[in-house]
DNA sequence: GCAAAATACGATCGACTGTTTTTTTCCGGG
DNA sequence: CCCGGAAAAAAACAGTCGATCGTATTTTGC
């Protein structure tokens, strides 16, 4: 036997997409062998080179029209480019919980597995990435600006905002306690209260944040 | 040929515990074979088997003796019990921070491997982790109580805090822009605000937040 | 200095790996 | 109806994998 009834080519593609996600997402690339691959979907491992050239091209692949996407979604939700930081900045994090919470197999893997990329592959993809956190430090430093927020470095800021965002994917389970709308709206209030800063309690709203634990003294102790 | 001059077991322990970890951090647990493992050490292959039964017992060694030291220093580090919840978190995030910086191939495997762990391997981990968690979600309830803390929902605050001090690991490189001390302080000015909440300028100190993305109304709403 | 334990070698096992090639069959457009 | 290209099977390739084994040598305790 060879070519089987009722094959298509689009449809075999698309099954080996979805059939390798949940693979490497559940068990690693490295784990993921081409002949369990081949069996999710129901055909020969020789079969799959009909689709890919290599392993490693069917992963980047995977890793880079994910990346491709989320750009397009995100520049989609921030338009338009108008309103103040804290409107885009709920823009931002409720864009990005939603589309994470609804793609954790994606979003895991573009994480977990980038120490798999080949050099060349990786660079790609880290430069995508290195785009996104621009989008959101632009957002944190437009309000550091006004003075809606006060954050010490804005990068850090960035780096933290993204880290507890993303993490949702590693916990989050439809049906469980919170809906994905309570998730949402929980890590905003969270985002906001961290980006707007440190106001204690009996300090006036306009004074300046006291010096206690903000830098500046100490920031560049240790700089290289 | 058989036993090498000045070989000694402890010491070719140790070396392997080492190798494997760094192997593991960069490449991961799959796509590290025990011949290069060896190769690191500079021994044979099968010598490997004189220090664990298999390799799956070496890596859940590595992760459960990481978890083990992480919650005895936390321990030591939270004693003694007393101070107020702003100082109990504090010295939580001040520790965390701390104790991961300085073992980011640790902290990486015990995050992204957990899924090469066999299925009784892993419950005894995520135990750990759990106890972990609660005692992070005890310091934010005992703030709540006192009114020192407003968040939402603590164990999301718990998973969120968490998140975003881990991901240091990820992006955290000796002699970068910033010293760990200054690092360390950022990220805990970051988790304070994070805690305390939102105040919106213009409220009094002592006002209940207003009900703009508070939860309660709708975190339930798709509860299971 | 001698016996027992510790340590490592070196060869080997069968199973599995990613990849290539050839062959067979089916699909879609003329 | 039929033919060219698409799709898949089938078989094979050369390596590599984790694991086991008997054996040789060194270290250690007495």
């Amino acid at each position: 036997m060879a070519r089987t009834a009722g094959s298509s080519g689009p449809r075999t593609e698309e099954a080996i997409r979805s059939a390798g996600l949940a693979l490497i997402a559940t068990h690693g690339y490295a784990a993921m062998s081409l002949r369990q691959l081949a069996a999710e979907v129901g055909i020969q491992q020789g079969s799959l080179y009909n689709y890919f050239r290599n392993k490693q091209e069917f992963l980047f692949d995977l890793i880079r029209i994910h990346m491709q996407d989320l750009h397009a979604a995100l520049d989609a939700a921030l338009v338009p480019e108008g309103g103040d930081p804290v409107e885009r900045l709920t823009r931002f994090v409720e864009f990005h919980v939603a589309y994470h919470i609804e793609r954790p197999q994606q979003v895991f893997i573009c994480y977990s597995e980038l120490r798999s990329l080949e050099p060349d592959n990786l660079a790609v993809v880290v430069d995508m990435r290195r785009d996104y956190e621009r989008k959101l430090s632009d957002i944190l430093g437009a309000g550091q600006a006004t003075g809606v927020f006060r954050v010490d470095d804005i990068r850090m800021a960035t780096l933290a905002i993204l880290a507890m965002l993303s993490g949702i994917c590693n916990w989050y389970r439809p049906g469980g306690r919170l809906s994905k709308d309570a998730v949402r709206e929980i890590f905003l209030g969270m985002v906001l209260a961290l980006a707007r800063g440190e106001v204690p309690a009996g300090t006036a709203e306009e004074a300046p944040p006291p010096a206690l634990h903000r830098r500046n003294d100490v920031a560049r102790a240790g700089a290289a």
